[in-house]
RNA sequence: GGGCGGAUAGCUCAGUUGGGAGAGCGUUGCCCUUACAAGGCAGAGGUCGCAGGUUCGAUCCCUGUUCCGCCUACCA
């Protein structure tokens, strides 16, 4: 068959699902322990079992398997472990949302049924999303896949629990905790997002008990809560208040009469009316103030967050409202208590007030501040080595600017609130002596219902205790909440690996080098591991944290079901194809900015894969049979060394290549190639596509002895895309990495190399022609590897086509750059090249000649070195700028009919032939002039100035000087073609063109 | 309230020892030139948010300011 047959286009879905299962099958991305090299390893932040990935997930992946397959083809001992999150609240509401359509509910399915029924969910939506990750073509390690209520990973956080618990790290107490009214559970501070909304302040005067004439006015944004108000602050040294305090006010609206204390820390004396009403049970920072003055706690909400009647009656609210509002919610009550206020004349005045109101990050509802027995962590001790480890530079933030963000989260670090009281997760570890503690028997028997009451001693321990050390006894009852998601997630890193079995994956891969994730969960997840990894391996848990952009539409919205501006990636795969899509996500990932993903852009990289497809079909076409045959070694240099090389034996059990697929013998044909797709009934039964030849890398023949000028300058420029990719990627400059891939494939090998050779491969079996194809097979190649992380799909396809050894590109070596490659003069002479073959394309568009016009073309130079350069490039000149060339000094060109152009060091003229309308030339010319006059003027200026030739250095004094020379140069070279051609344009001609 | 980031071509964004302002997409003109029209070639398009300061010289450093975004915070 001949790969001119090729599909003009390249087409993705079967390629990737093709190279994507056959990686799988060949076992490339297992990583073993016990192999040489040194170890790199990642570990996928886990993504949550409620549903599907989106593009945040597709460019967290992308920058990981970059860096992965870039250490894995450097030989590295590479690991990539992947795993999901069971993500306790979220992927409980995802469920209970099903049930709710099934109009049922957990509780009537009780706890058991519904923690199975959450399990069969967590088995879809993770096939789901490993079926997502490896379209991606994300290089995992499979055979590790973890979960965070795996056996091991459970065991970890119960042992985890269990010892800090020892070391009176973690306790059960009483405090008012965030609450959410829907999900039913407390939440850590982090998990409530503040929503600014315009709220208003209501200002309620309380008169004294004893002289109701007077009184204090309080200012409060919830006045519902006033029948939980235990006192009225004041500010000790407010002359205005302050002989008031001991005094009691009578409560509006209740038979009570609080008291009027003096508290300096809660109240601001500049606010309000400098009075505060105290409501310990229902504000954070009046519940501090009830504790500095052994205040009672009066909660007034249920957990769902309706008035509660019982506390109503405690509260002695005057039995009327209390009927209206009992059972209400807070937004209900509300109005019913500020017309209770009105009408009793107890309301001031009401004032606009915009304030923050705090919601569930989960489900979006008004959180509440509520009081209950908790389990909590004092972080305090552990966050001190976690703060020392970032600044004293053993973990390296990426991009350093988020470094401060998380040292200032850390260093304000209150107390974690880990109780949840919802069914899917971690059990807490903790057993109650039913003896003890009768309370705890309703556990038992309701359908999860029911609290452990605050004095309740708990038995913190691995497993339920045999004996209760205080009565004896032997029936326990488990805590029923469940641990924060965020707990087990903090131990991802080592958990994964085997902790707290000191693992042979553990000594190798910990601490994971890099860790790849988004802002969104610094303070979530990166630092509960900083603080978990260091208190439990006594090592940072990673290295380096590499922080990645939100994507956000092309608006720059944030994306969200809600608004329903998603992008989903498999769409967009489908449409683009996956490489399109990393390779987009990659350009586009600038530090520490967000990334605006626009469908253009995505597009705009199909085409760039599309430019590389074609490509290789050229490259394929003109090496087709004629790269002469050279057996290589039977085993590869380079691949010998490498770790994650599969023996034979491996290699043979691949069930869709040959068995000598490794080492194939010259011709040998194999299956493998872009029309022919891998599928075993076909193997081996089409005619080779793959041409054996010596396989080294170009520039490792001598650099410039028996290459074309445009092969020593390919190969020249192959050395800096080489290095700057290396330096880029570890840098984690993934959108400088792919932008000079982009340039130096399209722009360089293929719009210039590509065009400047053909002549050549068109003469034949000269043994020029063999050594060009050899060095544009060589250099495509390179970029394949050179490539592959970023597009791994195409790559292979592309380099299985291609000469080459071993069974896929993923265990090629990445390419390094050869500074001795670099050959200044062949780069000199492609630099005059391009200025002559631009300048002549700029003219016949002047001239209005088509491309097919063949020219007259002239070209000089002052430098006699160009002059000579231009002597041997003259043929390609002539190819590129399509016309006949000769190099002439400008005496001994004509002094009509010619245009005259001039960029750099060369002058360029093109003779004028027939009715052709020069005003465009003229323009042309003008502006040029005009730009060139106003550049030198600029130069003139300010080397007339004494300040900067005494101050400036002499390097950039010199430079202007050649700059202005150079300009100086150019300018009376245009004034000649401009007078030139002014005596063409009189009388202006009638027709235009060459007719 | 505090902190951080951003403002550069129509759009999305690069741009560090301070010295001639770039890319991609879009756009205009010509061209279906045997790898590629998802293409080729050649163009047009920018007082680098505003105002000061430092400097011989500022997109870059400093100060202030406007707008946008994010994080954070107990002023009821």
């Amino acid at each position: 068959m001949n790969s001119r047959q090729l599909e003009k286009i390249y087409e993705p879905q079967a390629v990737e699902a093709r190279w994507g299962q056959y990686w799988l099958d060949q076992g490339y991305f297992h990583a073993d322990a016990d192999a040489q090299g040194q170890h790199y390893s990642i570990v996928l932040p886990p993504p949550n079992v409620t549903g599907s990935l989106h593009i945040g997930h597709a460019l967290n992946t992308t920058i990981q398997d970059i860096l992965i397959r870039w250490h894995r083809m450097q030989g590295h001992n590479t690991l990539w472990l992947p795993g999901t999150d069971h993500a306790g609240i979220a992927t409980q509401n995802v469920v209970e949302r099903q049930l709710m359509a099934e109009q049922t509910s957990r509780e009537q399915l009780g706890r058991d049924a519904f923690v199975d029924r959450i399990w069969t969910w967590k088995r879809q939506s993770g096939d789901t999303i490993l079926g997502q990750l490896k379209r991606l073509g994300a290089s995992c390690d499979w055979a590790r896949l973890r979960f965070t209520m795996d056996d091991g990973l459970s065991k970890a956080v119960r042992e985890v629990f269990v010892r800090l618990h020892q070391d009176g790290l973690i306790y059960r107490g009483e405090r008012l905790i965030n609450w959410c009214p829907r999900c039913l559970t407390a939440l850590s501070d982090i998990e409530v997002e503040h929503e600014p909304v315009q709220g208003k302040l209501y200002h309620i005067r309380y008169p004294l008990s004893d002289e109701p004439h007077d009184g204090l006015v309080v200012a409060t944004t919830r006045p519902e809560t006033l029948f939980g108000d235990t006192a009225v602050a004041v500010h000790p040294e407010d002359p205005r208040h302050n002989r008031q305090i001991g005094r009691s006010l009578r409560l509006p609206l209740t038979g009570r009469t609080i008291p009027i204390v003096g508290d300096a820390v809660l109240v601001n004396r500049e606010f309000g009316t400098g009075a505060v009403k105290i409501t310990p049970a229902h504000d954070f920072n009046d519940f501090e103030a009830g504790e500095r003055h052994h205040l009672p706690r009066l909660s007034i909400l249920t957990h769902r967050g309706l008035l509660n009647a019982d506390a109503l009656r405690e509260a002695d609210v005057e039995p009327d409202l209390r009927d209206a509002v009992a059972n209400l919610p807070v937004t209900k009550a509300r109005p019913l208590v500020v017309e209770a206020l009105q009408r009793q004349d107890f309301l001031t005045h009401v004032d606009d007030y915009p304030m923050a109101l705090g919601k569930c990050y989960r489900c979006k509802t008004v959180v509440e501040p509520f009081l209950s027995p908790q389990w909590f962590v004092n972080v305090r001790p552990l966050a001190e080595p976690a703060i020392a480890a970032v600044e004293q530079g053993h973990i390296r933030i990426v991009p350093e600017g988020w470094t401060n963000n998380y040292l200032g989260w850390m260093r304000g670090l209150k107390d974690w609130c880990i109780s949840r009281q919802i069914w899917w997760g971690h059990r807490i570890p903790a057993w109650y002596c039913t003896t003890c503690t009768p309370e705890a028997r309703a556990i038992l028997d309701g359908a999860g219902s029911g609290s452990i009451p605050t004095r309740a001693t708990p038995i913190v321990s691995h497993a339920a205790p045999p004996v209760c050390p205080t009565c004896q006894q032997t029936r326990f009852v488990q805590d029923p909440d469940v641990i924060d998601t965020w707990f087990s997630s903090a131990l991802w890193p080592f958990s994964t690996m085997g902790w707290p079995d000191n693992t042979k994956a553990l000594q190798t891969w910990y601490p994971v080098s890099t860790l790849v994730t988004g802002l969104d969960i610094l303070f979530f997840w990166v630092a509960r591991m900083i603080m978990m990894g260091l208190k439990f391996t006594h090592s940072p848990p990673f290295r380096d944290v590499y922080i990645h952009a939100l994507v956000r539409d092309a608006e720059g919205r944030k994306m969200s079901k809600s608004k329903g501006n998603v992008i989903d990636p498999l769409t967009k795969m489908s449409q683009y194809g996956t490489d399109a899509l990393r390779f987009t996500l990659a350009s586009m990932a600038s530090p520490g900015r967000d990334i605006r993903l626009s469908e253009e852009r995505i597009a705009g990289y199909r085409n760039f894969a599309n430019k590389i497809w074609n490509a290789a079909r050229f490259v394929l076409m003109q090496a087709d049979g004629v790269i002469p045959l050279v057996t290589p070694p039977v085993v590869p240099a380079e691949a010998g060394s490498h770790a994650l090389q599969p023996s034979t034996a491996s290699a043979s059990e691949a069930p869709v290549v040959p068995a000598n697929a490794g080492t194939h013998a010259p011709g040998t044909p194999t299956a493998m190639s872009p029309i022919t797709p891998v599928v075993p009934a076909n193997a081996g039964t089409h005619a080779p596509l793959r041409h054996s030849c010596e396989l080294s890398d170009p520039g490792e023949e001598a650099p410039g002895t028996g290459k074309s000028f445009a092969d020593q300058w390919i190969v020249s420029r192959v050395h800096p895309v080489t290095d700057a990719v290396n330096r880029c990627l570890q840098d984690y400059r993934f959108d400088q990495a792919a932008g000079h891939l982009y340039h130096f494939i399209w722009h360089e090998y293929c719009d210039w190399y590509l065009e400047l050779i053909k002549p050549s491969l068109q003469e034949g079996d000269t043994a020029t022609a063999r050594s060009t194809r050899t060095t544009m097979v060589h250099t495509f190649e390179r970029l394949q590897r050179l490539l592959h992380p970023f597009m791994p799909f195409l790559t292979e396809e592309i380099w299985q086509a291609l000469p080459h050894q071993g069974d896929s590109i993923v265990l090629q070596p990445f390419p390094k750059s050869v500074p001795d490659w670099e050959n200044a003069e062949a780069e000199r002479t492609f630099a005059i090249i391009e200025q002559c073959v631009t300048t002549i394309r700029t003219g016949r568009a002047l001239l209005e000649y088509g491309p097919s016009t063949v020219l007259t073309i002239r070209v000089t130079a002052n430098d006699p070195d160009d002059i000579a350069r231009l002597h041997d490039a003259r043929h390609h000149i002539a190819h590129l700028g399509r016309g006949t060339v000769a190099v002439l000094a400008q005496e001994e060109w004509p002094t009509d009919r010619v245009l005259r152009l001039v960029v750099g060091r060369v002058t360029v003229g093109i003779t004028i032939e027939g009715d052709v309308d020069l005003n465009k030339a003229l323009a042309r010319i003008h502006k040029q002039m005009q730009a060139k006059q106003r550049d030198a003027d600029h130069l003139e200026r300010r080397l007339a100035s004494p300040d900067f030739v005494a101050k400036a250095s002499p390097e950039v004094i010199q430079e202007s000087r050649d700059r202005l020379a150079l300009l100086t140069a150019e300018l009376s070279l245009f004034a000649l073609s401009n007078r030139q051609l002014q005596n063409m344009v009189s009388p202006p001609p009638f027709g235009k063109g060459l007719g």
